[in-house]
RNA sequence: GCGGGUGUAGUUCAAUGGCAGAACAUCAGCUUCCCAAGCUGACAGUGAGGGUUCGAUUCCCUUCACCCGCUCCA
């Protein structure tokens, strides 16, 4: 239990850096807090643009088989009625009052009609008589409660049952209800992927953990279509593909696993699921997981062709004839890659102070395509000189980069504030610039300093981070 | 939603049924200052609502949020 103390005590660190810093507020915080959402400060806004990017440039830009789409977050309800989602999304969940856990109403009298072998099956059972599997007690439940996991909203003018509508609890179902479009007018034929980003929202019982768990989320999923047949190597491939993504982003990959999910557990739409799942060390749960990566077999492509009657195969003109893809599906979730990228970056190292003293020094080890920052140019001390020169530096490598001035306080103390947030770069002007023309860059993880002339520097920080 | 815990400045913590303090951070100024400990000054708080009371941040109720479990799977 240390380590989940010293886990609690992690993640409470990161949420008053990332409020002091402007990463991640509390929403609506002035009125007291809703649960539903964290709010991306300046700097949050940023870290979370850069992973999105990564994200894009790697699954579309990258390749030629993959195409992006922006999707509706509100489809047509029907569209939730197909996938299965007014459904599964929906449990009946009910509560022993003597001991107040919770269970779901169906199988609750499915096991017991089961292991009572009652012949007219789970419907003929009682909950009077069926006992509480934790504490004993027969019969003590609340009523049933159904917990929806869809946000439901009513459009148009008069707020009845006719304009209900659901905000999406997945990206996936606009790729989807979009396949011939995209395949048509991309001109793209299996394999190949649609690829999209944006929020979705669930009505989730236990938002927490931080960013981890929220009513209002960001998702990065991408469909890849393949012949059936050919779909257990592409799960394969895939699995590599984004395992290497998260390492080459620079998460350690001792904080990585993969998850096998157990048959007996499958969403409905899956033959095989396996989660990447990284060690947040949450109080309850050493793993949790980052991104699921399923092979969804052809089941959204046929339910969605057998309610709305479109034909959504693929005519093979090599093999003459029609099939309906298999889909391999990687849905990572953005905010969480947010949290996982930040746990995963911030470290304390030991540094000496202007007095020679080693002191605590914390440092967000950020790869440098995702610092929010790129560099800071900083003037040794504010001077009518310096500032001016410094200004000008800051102001051209702006063109191209996240770049900040700062000029208040001590050098030390504002290097340590850039090391806080990651910013792989500081650049000081001195009073030798005046004359030389050449300034010092510190490296952020190494602290060690080079002399630049001012006109190569915009070159030296293009040999360091790649374009985006 | 249920059970347990917590709520005081931006952060981390004090204190009290009768003026709410500190450290760090932030901001302004000074400083030829290269790794947060210099000097001067400034801003800033009892989560919200109600009750008891002459008086509530403190006691009571409600609510909201966070943390730990039940649940969950991007």
């Amino acid at each position: 239990m240390a380590a989940s103390k010293d886990a609690t005590a992690r993640i409470d660190n990161l949420v008053s850096l990332s409020k002091r810093r402007g990463l991640v507020f509390p929403s609506s915080e002035i009125y007291g807090g809703t649960r539903s959402a964290w709010d991306y400060g300046p700097l949050g806004v940023e870290l979370k643009e850069n992973i999105r990017r990564q994200w894009w440039r790697a699954m579309v830009q990258m390749r030629d088989d993959i195409v992006g789409l922006d999707s509706a977050v509100v489809l047509a309800p029907e569209v939730w009625a197909a996938s299965g989602h007014l459904d599964a999304f929906v449990d009946p969940l009910i509560e022993c009052q003597s001991c107040h856990k919770r269970f779901r109403d169906d199988t609750l009298r499915e096991e017991y009609a089961e292991r009572k072998k009652v012949a007219a099956g789970a419907d003929a059972v009682k909950l009077a008589d069926v006992p509480c599997p934790n504490c004993g007690t027969k019969g003590a439940w609340t009523e049933p409660r159904m917990f929806n996991g869809l946000l439901k909203t009513y459009l148009g003018p008069v707020e009845d049952e006719s304009g209900l509508h659901y905000l999406r609890p997945e990206t996936a179902q606009g790729i989807f209800v979009n396949f011939l479009n995209v395949m048509t007018a991309a001109r793209k034929k299996p394999p190949f992927g649609i690829a999209q980003t944006g929020k979705s929202f669930r009505n989730e019982i236990t938002p927490g953990n931080f960013i981890f768990r929220t009513r209002e989320f960001e998702q990065m999923e991408m469909e890849f279509f393949v012949e059936p047949g050919t779909d257990e190597q592409w799960h394969d491939y895939w699995l590599t593909e984004r395992w290497n993504w998260y390492v080459d982003l620079g998460i350690n990959p001792d904080n990585l696993r993969n998850y096998e999910h157990p048959q007996e557990k499958l969403s409905h739409y899956s033959k095989r699921t396996v989660d990447i799942e990284y060690r947040f060390r949450f109080g309850g749960s050493e793993w949790a997981e980052l991104e699921g990566i399923a092979n969804r077999t052809d089941f959204d492509l046929t339910t969605h062709a057998k309610h709305s009657g479109a034909d959504l195969t693929y005519f093979d003109q090599d093999k003459n004839e029609r099939w309906t893809p298999y889909v391999i599906e990687p849905a990572a979730g953005l905010t969480r890659c947010v949290l996982a990228f930040l746990l995963d970056a911030l470290t304390e190292d030991e540094a000496p102070n202007a007095k020679g003293v080693m002191e605590k020094r914390t440092v967000m080890r950020l790869d440098p395509r995702l610092s929010p920052v790129k560099a800071a140019v900083l003037p040794l001390s504010r001077n009518e000189d310096l500032s001016p020169k410094a200004r000008d530096l800051a102001a051209l490598l702006r063109r191209r980069w996240n770049v900040e001035f700062d000029d208040a306080g001590a050098i030390g103390r504002r290097y340590r504030r850039q090391d806080e947030i990651g910013t792989p770069f500081c650049i000081t002007v001195d009073f030798d610039t005046l004359d030389d023309q050449a300034v010092t860059i510190r490296q952020r993880d190494t602290m060690t300093q080079e002399r630049i002339g001012l006109d190569a520097v915009e070159r030296w920080m293009l040999d360091r981070l790649p374009p985006c």
